[in-house]
DNA sequence: AGAATAGTGTCTATAAGACACTATTCC
DNA sequence: GGAATAGTGTCTTATAGACACTATTCT
């Protein structure tokens, strides 16, 4: 808390919008899993035609959380997330159109429901580059090379924010569906991380917080994997 | 990005501030060091007279940083600091007075600028409670028992904060002036941390972090000690 | 039986913690 | 020499990685 003005209104106030990097893990054509953020072609005055991360301004005694899942809820009909604030964005000269803060976040959709969720040619995922490409780099749609603004901070933030929490515990933002294989829980952890995870190491160091399920198991072939949900 | 409307200025704007914990290492009577938290007693409106962090509103295309080290300067004279975001407050109702979004920050005061830094009886050095109190709880001068509105959270990420960066590298917020020995650095971390570090594997943690100095070693007793620099 | 996938025993390399020893100074 | 503090050798314990083996299913 501040020292109090006489009155708050003699202070001049921001726009404050919240820009929000949505992650799932979704197929490549031949079945890969990747990493990808939801990407959007804008259709407004600035930056026209090229993709950026899903945003919106505040509204008035809105929480940022509740401005998350209702830009979420608009502009990709998606419902029910768990936002997490990365940084504040706060370059004087990052909007053309004035004084403009910026508060990014993370969040993440179910794989289930990552596919469903494209529906024009208006949305995308696009996969985080892995390897030694630029910082927040993206596989955009088209020719694409860059996102605007400072978006790119917002997508470094938000990849290693998960890779932190993914490095820790099995699936901590719920992308896989319960009940689950240690196998497929290793899939979206490698698709993560951006590379291969070691099968017996990966699984004792997950075990601690799984709860197995009695259910009962399915096989293609093989032995039938134990199915497990999260702690 | 936000999609944006047609004009900024349709859009509900919130006041926004900086709240920061100033943090340094402080000796108590007995010459043990601690962590401890910069607060000062407000003399407005809003809880006057309680102990509070310091904090003031952003001026117009001002940036976040360069809101905090005013508010330093001019509440306590403090120069040339590092503050690191650590959360934005948003509840619509942390402020009485309106819809506030305030930015909070940690900032640290080198050790030996620490004390002369408190001129007068309206700001004070608050040690962090170790042990199961409370998260955030402080230490504050009088009968006071906590912070008002929710400085606590800012508290609590500040201390949590510096912890994890001390668990990692020798004093990273340069709270010991340089050339320091091994033992000095030992007590700003065992401060930081709220509890003791064992001495060869301190040593051993931080070599690889720290450059040897040639200068001349001083000592009042016993076999004198290296000198280094943060590498 | 053989293929395919799941799960584990175990060896090794590395790091953390703890203890005790050696080293260097002042008196 | 003795007190005091600095720094290190080394043993123990825990952990991560790697490899290979065993287990359970389907065809």
């Amino acid at each position: 808390m501040p020292t109090p003005p006489t009155d708050l209104h003699t202070f001049p106030r921001p726009s404050v919008a919240v820009d929000i990097a949505v992650c799932s893990v979704v197929p490549d054509i031949d079945g890969e899993m990747h990493l990808a953020v939801l990407v959007h072609r804008r259709e407004t005055r600035t930056e026209t035609g090229r993709w950026s991360l899903p945003g919106s301004f505040v509204r008035e005694y809105e929480r940022l959380a509740d401005a998350v899942d209702r830009t979420l809820r608009d502009k990709a009909g998606v419902e029910g997330l768990h936002p997490r604030q990365l940084l504040v964005l706060d370059d004087p000269k990052r909007d053309p159109r004035g004084w403009v803060l910026s508060v990014a976040h993370v969040d993440t959709v179910p794989m289930s429901d990552a596919i469903a969720l494209i529906g024009g040619t208006d949305v995308a995922w696009a996969p985080v580059v892995v390897g030694d490409a630029p910082a927040g780099a993206l596989d955009l749609p088209g020719r694409h090379r860059s996102l605007p603004f400072d978006h790119e901070v917002i997508v470094t933030e938000a990849v290693a924010d998960l890779r932190r929490r993914y490095a820790e515990r099995p699936d901590p933002a719920g992308l896989l569906a319960e009940p689950f294989t240690v196998l497929e829980l290793r899939r979206v952890h490698e698709a993560v991380a951006g590379e291969r995870l070691q099968k017996d190491t990966f699984r004792r160091a997950m075990l601690p917080g799984l709860r197995e399920t009695s259910g009962p198991v399915s096989g293609s072939v093989g032995r039938p994997a134990r199915r497990y949900r999260r702690a």
